[in-house]
DNA sequence: TCTTGACTTAGAGTCAACTCAAAGGAATAT
DNA sequence: ATATTCCTTTGAGTTGACTCTAAGTCAAGA
């Protein structure tokens, strides 16, 4: 598979495939013998668990260093662990502040409805 | 109260906080007679806003936005209220991207977790 | 073979959201 | 009155995550 049908598949630009790899975020894509990218299977499982954890807001190095442990084999696995485990709980705290803030969007969204309505405000900010 | 006592009680810097007041995240705060900032009641409510909406990753351009609106006056509020909207629209979606992310931490931390209790990696990445 | 379009790298540029530095004014303790 | 500490503004610098540019290489069709 060409960057091109990668971007296209998973809707990351080129430009940010080539990105992630320079910088670490996922392992060396496999090439052709011209040098040109060929994403096999793992590479493809690469890029869709970056996309996964970017999506979600988790930060480029945090990957980085996943990547980082994943190629230094199997002793690395606590480490990993650890990291995931480090990841999920900021997650956590950010999907709770997330909540705090919705509960609160839909407090004001309710009252707007009532004053647009009404065309009164009955209240401040 | 001064930027320094704001600063301690909302956890955010000084300099944060003249930002926001700069760039119209917040309106234009108390003075003193000698020009300096001595919140009131108000302005903590704005800032309070600020950080509520801030912490969740609404961007600061649609609190900026906001906060034009509303010294805009009543003639605003539908618009106030699509601006609400779109932003819980977002927050929701954040939301549910988070989700995903969680469910796939979960999965791939209950597997971590046996291959370093076994001390073997049953699978891949 | 030639052209066209997609690929390559290295490195510079952009954007959002702060964060810091410089230079000076104000309020309080001694 | 002087020192200290906190306040002010303006404008520049930083960070994270891309995004773009330049200069060149590769591969498929006419």
């Amino acid at each position: 598979m060409t960057i091109k049908e990668v971007s296209e598949a998973y809707q990351i630009t080129t430009d940010t495939l080539r990105y992630y790899e320079r910088v670490g975020m996922i392992p060396a894509v496999t090439r052709t013998s011209g040098g040109i990218r060929d994403y096999q299977e793992e590479d493809l499982k690469w890029v869709e668990l970056a996309k996964c954890m970017r999506s979600a807001g988790l930060p480029v190095e945090a990957m980085i260093e996943y990547v980082r442990l994943f190629q230094e084999g199997d002793s690395t696995l606590p480490a990993r662990l650890q990291l995931l485990v480090e990841q999920r709980e900021n997650l956590l705290k950010q999907r709770s502040q997330i909540d705090q803030t919705l509960a609160r969007l839909n407090y004001k969204i309710s009252r707007y409805e009532v004053a647009v309505r009404t065309g009164e405000l009955t209240w401040d900010t």
